[in-house]
DNA sequence: TCGCAAAATTGATCGGCGTTCAATTATTTT
DNA sequence: AAAATAATTGAACGCCGATCAATTTTGCGA
């Protein structure tokens, strides 16, 4: 997935590369949407993992580094980052339980630290503001990945919205 | 693509539905790349129709009703929005020009609106500031689309996103 | 109207895909 | 060693994007 993205991505490949066969695929992951689920699921982990370090190593302005975490993961992981969001479900099924727990673990750690910049009397906005501050970042990464942004001329779209999420906070 | 969405859209199920065969398709277009590219280019023009009708018919709160405008779009047309997301060209290679002006007309006829509700002091910044905020309201549009605020507890994306937005042009 | 060159259209063919499942091979248990 | 269980295989199916020689349709000058 890393490799060729989500499009070029088969599950014949992954069981030629691992030297089994296609049928071994089928009989461990069940469907090709359900091997989908397990690598992004993966992703999603290896990113918590990438976040939760950079903010290890950080003093102050630890918002500014939890966005910079955004962006460096998806520049580095462009394909992986990508396909959590090019593979949707059936419209009537849910992501499995471990899935939703990967996402909200992400949320929980984003949350902490925005409840932390928040002053005392608007704590209690922390967890609607962060899910309004995701989207933002999500946002602006999804134009700087996709060409969007130099489209447009903007060439800075990690201040960009840093401003933006410093103006939420401040407001 | 409006109907099955981009995973399930074949050239050959356009070929049937317009009764030609697969091979016209091919000498038409020239290739499946261009056959979406030609698709997401008129769904950026019914977008670019649909935000305009939208701000015609309104007075005061034009920003609320591009805002609007934006998420109304996306939920009708779901598949066909999502596309223009989903489809990606080859690392080397642009939008047509064609492609590219269709973006930018729809940047424009934002811009216009975030100049104007700007102080005279801070219109300089319009451009800057709505590629900052087109992203904050495609952030939060793809996340209600794809159950990301679903997950997360968050049930009005759209009132999350005009508060966002406000306190950027009000900053 | 006719003949013919240019343009448009066709669909068989190719390699690759997701998916299934009867057959086979490997492992464990008795 | 034999039987039972588990794991693995890959041919077969229908679909896909892509190609291109063969065919059909169109336009136009004689």
């Amino acid at each position: 997935m890393e490799e060729v993205g989500f499009a070029h991505f088969s599950a014949r490949e992954v069981a030629k590369r691992i030297g089994y066969s296609i049928g071994t695929i089928y009989n461990v992951f069940g469907s090709y949407d359900a091997l989908i689920l397990a690598i992004n699921g993966r992703t999603l982990a290896l990113w918590r993992d990438y976040l939760e370090r950079r903010l290890e190593q950080s003093q102050g302005g630890r918002l500014g580094h939890a966005i910079e975490a955004y962006f460096e993961f998806a520049a580095k992981h462009r394909h992986a980052w990508a396909a959590i969001y090019d593979f949707r479900l059936p419209d009537d099924l849910s992501p499995p339980e471990t899935y939703q727990a990967q996402v909200r673990a992400i949320f929980d750690i984003v949350v902490a630290e925005v409840r932390a910049a928040l002053p005392a009397t608007r704590k209690g906005e922390a967890a609607s503001l962060t899910r309004s501050l995701l989207a933002t970042v999500h946002g602006h990464c999804v134009f700087a990945m996709n060409g969007t942004f130099a489209m447009l001329g903007e060439h800075e779209p990690a201040r960009a919205v840093l401003d933006r999420v410093r103006e939420a906070v401040a407001s």
